[in-house]
DNA sequence: GACCCTCCCCTTAGGGGAGGGTC
DNA sequence: GACCCTCCCCTTAGGGGAGGGTC
């Protein structure tokens, strides 16, 4: 005859504990083969680690304790085929979702480390910027005329933008805003238009910018009322060295600390000019 | 001044659920800036959407909320970078461990053709195999002398030598046995050596042992106590076909089903024997 | 009438006890 | 004495109520 396990002793067999049997048996995912019903001890065949392996087989590709029961339940191999085939796209999708986190905390620190670098060297320069791609939302209120509580509404219908079409909440920090060239060819400092940045290619949709290429003068600035008076200070330097600007001005929050007592965003935000030298005309 | 928002406002604005602002609230994540004594209501500023928006951008880089509320409570920037760079790790192991179950899932629907095909297809035939890898454990009893319950004790010897040297689980489903060549010639059906396919390079053990690439008569079995019988009859079919046996042969288990009542393992058994043609010696 | 409040129970896969019987 | 039993509470990030006040 083949003697009967205790609990523990099918837990150490197994490597799993006790507390794993106890629950296996409460599912009805696995139930010891004898049980007294006087003391209540639980007594296993020790052939019936065959199905603990099996559940620790599937627990090992990912699967929770309730698939694994619904595969123990189907007893088709066809049905139990199409379980694994449904699995293997979740855990597709999930490695999907884990690369973009993944690229997200990437760009993350690469923000932190613009923001150190930033503040220890030169704050204003002339940078070659590579072309990037916005998803961009027009509120119609110009943020200059106004204070930081529109400016936060206007970000939650950007926001609502976002959501609305899909655009993963991982871009959703990385925001700016534009003032147009004929804007300020006219000397109008105004910006009704505010965009988050994208570095993805899965979506060609209307609101869809592209930022070109090209050359920039640059300043950083760390709060959002300082901004026009910083921008006028870039302009002034950008026709003091003989250069003219070239296209839109952009203003990029590159990373924001909203981690300080005072519930105000503490921004990093860097202003951009596309320019060309004067003698190019 | 600015007015204070109801928290079902505050969560429509932000795309959040009440529940969720609540549930901020209790763990001490995001207070709302003001709460009415006596009825218990929670007023919120709209600018407190700044840091909803950025614990949203880090839950959406995978992390915890309670890992959420260490980057906000640290308040440096350093410690800030050093966590966003723990996480990053932490994601890239994430990553590899969904890879190595896709990996699994893979082989374990391979396992499932490769029986649906060899239940409808010829049970015997002559294959090219290529090289692969195995995980050995040798625990001196001979599996064909004893019964299944043995055979199960000695499968734990095998599942314990598994975790010991860590290799991962999702391989403690495609075991086999050996029979080596010296017993095979003496005609002694004798096998102490079981072992699990591996087909990783990450470990370089003295466990491990290659099963050379190369030509094979191999045999389908579905039962534990048949497969003396039809090893026989493939050492026979193999000698009346002109081959000679040219190595040691193993019993694999493709894949098995302990689905169903009866707690015996269901196998699906592959008999493989190394042979060459008469003429080549 | 629509909104908000505080309980309270629910979900995964067990871990970690307390207090009391069993081999 | 070591092992086993049954409660019971705990963990994530909220969801979904009931029953009762509030804008």
């Amino acid at each position: 005859m083949v003697e009967k396990l205790r609990i523990g002793q099918m837990a150490a067999l197994n490597f799993v504990s006790v507390q794993t049997l106890r629950h296996y048996e409460q599912i009805g995912l696995l139930r010891p083969e004898y049980v007294n019903e006087e003391t209540g001890y639980r007594y296993y065949d020790i052939r019936q680690s065959a199905k603990l392996d099996m559940i620790q087989y599937l627990k090992s590709m990912g699967m929770s304790l309730e698939q694994i029961k619904e595969q123990f339940d189907k007893q088709d191999i066809q049905v139990i085929k199409e379980l694994l085939m449904e699995h293997r796209e979740s855990l597709e999708h999930q490695i999907k979702e884990f690369q973009l986190m993944h690229q997200a905390v990437n760009r993350c620190i690469h923000n932190f480390d613009r923001y150190t670098r930033a503040s220890t060297n030169l704050r204003k320069n002339l940078q070659q910027l590579p072309e990037r791609k916005i998803f961009c939302h027009d509120s119609g209120i110009d943020i200059y005329q106004h204070n930081l509580a529109t400016y936060e509404s206007i970000l939650r219908e950007l926001k609502k933008q976002v959501i609305l079409k899909h655009v993963p909440m991982v871009y959703f920090c990385n925001v700016g805003s534009i003032v147009r060239y004929a804007d300020l060819m006219a000397d109008r400092f105004v910006s009704t238009e505010i965009f988050v940045f994208i570095d993805d290619n899965h979506l060609t949709e209307e609101h869809l910018e592209i930022i070109p290429a090209g050359l920039y003068y640059c300043a950083y600035c760390e709060r959002f009322d300082s901004e026009i008076a910083c921008a006028r200070q870039l302009f002034h330097d950008i026709e003091k060295n003989g250069y003219i600007i070239a296209g839109d001005y952009i203003c990029e929050v590159v990373t924001e600390f909203p981690i300080f007592p005072h519930h105000e965003r503490n921004m990093f935000i860097k202003l951009q000019v596309p320019v060309k030298k004067q003698e190019e005309l």
